[in-house]
DNA sequence: ATCCCTCTTGCGGGTTCCCGCAACACTTCT
DNA sequence: AGAAGTGTTGCGGGAACCCGCAAGAGGGAT
């Protein structure tokens, strides 16, 4: 079995390498690759079917190379491992994730133990298993009081890239209004209180704000939105 | 010579030691701290007068931990090392080193033979020192075409934590008109670019849109601009 | 079918934002 | 001193935003 080991840090490349020798005796060969773009034609020129992939790298990272490998080969088994328990990097995840496909997310600060338990489950069993602590953390941030739904959710990518509502409107095909009643649920869900010793604030910019703060998004989210809705734009005339 | 080691990455923390046993036979003592706060008890604790400091930890970090350290002894010397190279730290970092302290900024994927370098620079010999290769990166970035001066930065903060205009007014002692002539500014610097086929954006979320991308801010910038707010806001009625 | 609940949408108006214009300072150069 | 440049401030108005209110439009449950 062939893997492919997508990790810019060398300490935790070689960290990971040593554990998979370790752990996981089908193992034949270890591709390594520094950032998405590599990984990408790595797996593409090697057939890879089984990867372990940091998602904070610099050119392109984890999330958006996923996407193309699982475009490519839905059947690519994914272990995601990162240093962050953002809910940004969750959800690019499971909006991404083909059907039936197994993959999984771990903390870098997992114990050796739970790695090896995640690496064999994933990559060799196919299961799909996220790490708890991830929960934990997250829920120590002082997340949003109910999660966003996806309406919501998309409402908040553009609002995060300085859309006004009726561009809003257009894109996601709700009317001017609909679009406020959106922006009225964020506000309260993402805790963007007017109150505050009576100071006024900026709704909107606090919006962003709070969903960075909370880890709802992260630069990187921005990012990639930004592309979205360029690709989104060049499409229309 | 006492030197503390402040670092969560159980990994690089290993290498580090591993460098500064090598590198300065000076060094007697390593002690170790895992985030913000223990680096400042231990260093009250330990009479602590070099540190080596990640920048990004969970709890407190590094920037604030810097803060009081240099507070309490203003001749601690501070070697930074970290993996990313936003302007964002660097800005804090100068906003808070006093006159004639040592320090140094260096990224962990600088080669062994640079890291050496710089811990003899600054931990014994007391200079300042900040790598090249910091800059390089963030002009990649495609970062504000000029950089922006102390008081278009503040109003940045406090645009970026929802402050309106009257309150950045009055916190900043300036009049309602030149807050947004300092605006006008900021739009031009980072970039927020009304047109884009002439689709109207919201210029405020926009500009901290692009500060987060170009790297002027990030997410830690954001926490500590809301608790300094937060700090002034309680003192005055 | 009727009632109830949620979601959507239009309307209206109070507030904030964005910014051109013009009047002053204040500095600097000639 | 005079001129020319730069930064600050007030005024005014158009655009965007925030949001209460109320009229529908579906979707279950009884």
């Amino acid at each position: 079995m062939k893997v492919l080991l997508v990790e810019d840090d060398q300490f935790h490349a070689s960290y990971m390498e040593d554990v998979l020798v370790e752990t996981l005796p089908e193992v034949t060969q270890i591709f390594h690759a520094q950032n998405g773009d590599e990984a990408e034609q790595e797996a593409r020129a090697m057939a890879i079917d089984a990867v372990v992939m940091d998602l904070r790298m610099s050119q392109r990272n984890g999330i958006e190379a996923a996407r193309t490998l699982w475009q490519e080969r839905p059947e690519t088994r994914i272990l995601f491992w990162s240093n962050y328990a953002d809910e940004a990097y969750l959800r690019g995840i499971s909006a991404i994730v083909p059907e039936d496909s197994a993959y999984g997310y771990l903390l870098k600060t997992a114990p050796r133990d739970r790695l090896k338990l995640a690496l064999r489950a994933v990559l060799i069993e196919g299961q799909i298993m996220v790490d708890r602590e991830i929960h934990r953390l997250q829920r120590a941030k002082g997340q949003p009081r109910t999660s966003l739904d996806d309406s919501e959710y998309a409402v908040l990518l553009d609002l995060a890239i300085g859309l006004q509502d009726r561009l809003i409107a257009e894109r996601r095909g709700m009317s001017l209004r609909t679009v406020q009643n959106r922006l009225l649920s964020l506000y309260d869900k993402l805790g963007v209180d007017d109150a505050h010793e009576d100071l006024p604030i900026n709704k909107r910019v606090r919006a962003l704000n709070r969903a960075l703060v909370t880890r709802t998004l992260n630069i990187e989210t921005l990012e990639t939105a930004q592309r979205d809705f360029d690709r989104w734009q060049a499409g229309r005339g």
